[in-house]
DNA sequence: AGCACTCGTTGACACGTGACAACCAGCGAG
DNA sequence: CTCGCTGGTTGTCACGTGTCAACGAGTGCT
């Protein structure tokens, strides 16, 4: 039903030692109508090498592992993923997907058993998984740490700059509640800091809070007076803080300042419409896919990573 | 370095075929003792069979691949995937998911090359895709076309009918302009209509429109006056909504009424907060999950499909 | 004692591939 | 004619598993 390279060989005329050669980066050592014959056996047949027999044979698979994380994306995996897995494909290695919040022992059974070419991911690794993977000898792709942190670094520095350029002078910085969905956080409240005690202000706040009212209002409270700006982790938190404060008749942006992150298309649809920062998710996956294929091509040919771009979206609430 | 079942073997004393076969179900065909031993064995070792291996032996891996629709879900991937990973895994089945929009051809090559035992989809597939699929001697897993038309039906009516109720009279249906991400739309929008026509009203309008300020002003327009109530897509396309309207000075609910879908967080959090309807994403998979696993283990047990339960969420936009 | 029968176990093959040594034909040089 | 060389091709082994026929040791029956 399924045609092995056997029937390819077959069909060509040639054994099938010559067809996996071809087919295997060997091609120049063969006569080019050999090559040619093959190519056509091929096509005809619509011929896909089984990685069952790859992956025993080379004691690793075509396949890569993206272990999502347990967290809120800005956007939709479509975005983050979708490129991801293109580029892959076109280097002949296949994008699966698997949540990683399963628990460890299903992920040592994934890795033993489909032998991944790597498993990547675009957040820092539990130490407990990290380590079980290298010790099954898979490569792990984390993000490069400097890099990673750099990128949120410079969020929550652009965030703080934004707000001390608009002239607010009291700082506070929104965290989602839950840690586990908020992986860059401390990243950025650091560089939010930093920014602040550079520019000679006073410790900001530091806020924790779900994306749901009690949680916003409560969050409130601990401001005690108006007259804060709000960094928040992403939009979905500025709007909680946003509708706290308009139920309590703040007035934003002057009792209350707030910007967000990752500009989601309802930012656009508060009232008023939230400040945030844009970026664009392809790009910004770019950089951790062309550290991925130069470590995966062994190439060296470091590409130099291109910083990815961030847009501040200024609207109504700074 | 990794274990194999060769290595298990010499361990317990006994045969390789004697461990493959304590390990796939043939277990009360042997002795206590050299099940014990076997165990042991594998317990000690931390073996795993290699998928590979097995995947070549028998035809077909232990892994399914779930579609992952070119869709906005209400809800995170997380919350719709994560427990049918983890009762496949009881099942001794793997899953991974694979995002649906990568080429019909890449598809393919997934799928002569892993071999998976099923491909499953929450969505109707594409006719190519599911053509290429049973081509390729694949198990595809739809949900039951009529169950899942049942659900949405279910929805569409229990908006029409939490309108009627609070006394609407003139009706519209709000889609996602993009069809591709609005893939239940037709059928709610049918039984929506189905269900004024049934309380003798008027035929509802129609209203297509992206989540964005500009599309939400025009379909506004094409409301023309004030008097309305909207059962809309989901949450994010009633946000939308609210805000053109809020922005047109319009007052909700008595100039336009609003009613989602989803009871995402955010819908507690616009002014006023939506009223939508709100269901258990884990109940809700349930049902496809026991479709699944009933045809995979040749069980004709059927056990009977649990009606997902829905709540309607009573806020300020009715 | 010989036979059939069961229980527990093993040996051998097949699955589809990649890698590498070995092979063959042809050809020029000695 | 023989040797060595080269471009082109093939044979063979290894990868780790599942399956199934076959095997040996008991055991009860005739």
């Amino acid at each position: 039903m399924i045609p092995t390279s056997q029937d390819v060989a077959t069909r060509a005329g040639v054994s099938r030692s010559t067809v996996s050669q071809i087919l295997n980066g060997r091609a120049e050592y063969f006569a080019e109508e050999t090559q040619a014959r093959v190519a056509q056996a091929v096509a005809e047949l619509g011929y896909e090498p089984s990685s069952a027999g790859r992956t025993l044979a080379r004691g690793s698979s075509d396949i890569v592992i993206a272990l999502i994380p347990d967290t809120t994306f800005g956007r939709n995996l479509q975005d983050i993923y979708g490129s991801l897995t293109e580029e892959l494909a076109r280097r002949g290695l296949t994008l699966v997907l698997r949540l990683s919040t399963s628990t460890e022992a299903s992920l040592d059974r994934l890795v033993v058993g489909m032998k991944p070419r790597a498993v990547l991911t675009l957040t820092a690794l539990p130490a407990g998984q990290r380590d079980l993977l290298v010790r099954r000898g898979v490569e792990v792709l984390e993000p490069d740490e400097s890099s990673n942190a750099d990128v949120n670094a410079r969020i929550g520095t652009l965030q703080a700059r934004h707000l001390i350029e608009r002239g607010y002078r009291s700082l506070a910085y929104a965290h989602l509640r839950d840690a586990r969905s908020d992986p860059f956080g401390g990243a950025r409240e650091r560089a939010f800091i930093e920014e602040c005690r550079l520019c000679g202000l006073d410790q900001p706040r530091i806020l924790h809070l779900d994306v749901a009212p009690e949680d916003a209002r409560s969050a409130l409270e601990e401001l005690e007076l108006p007259g804060f700006a709000v960094a928040c982790y992403n939009d979905d938190v500025a709007t909680a803080l946003l509708y706290a404060a308009t139920e309590k008749g703040w007035k934003v942006p002057d009792d209350i300042a707030l910007i967000g992150m990752d500009n989601t298309p309802l930012s656009r649809l508060t009232v008023p419409p939230l400040t945030t920062i844009g970026y664009d998710p392809n790009q910004a996956t770019q950089g951790s896919l062309q550290q991925l294929l130069n470590r995966l091509d062994k190439d060296n040919n470091r590409e130099e990573v291109v910083e990815v771009q961030m847009d501040l979206v200024q609207r109504a609430t700074t």
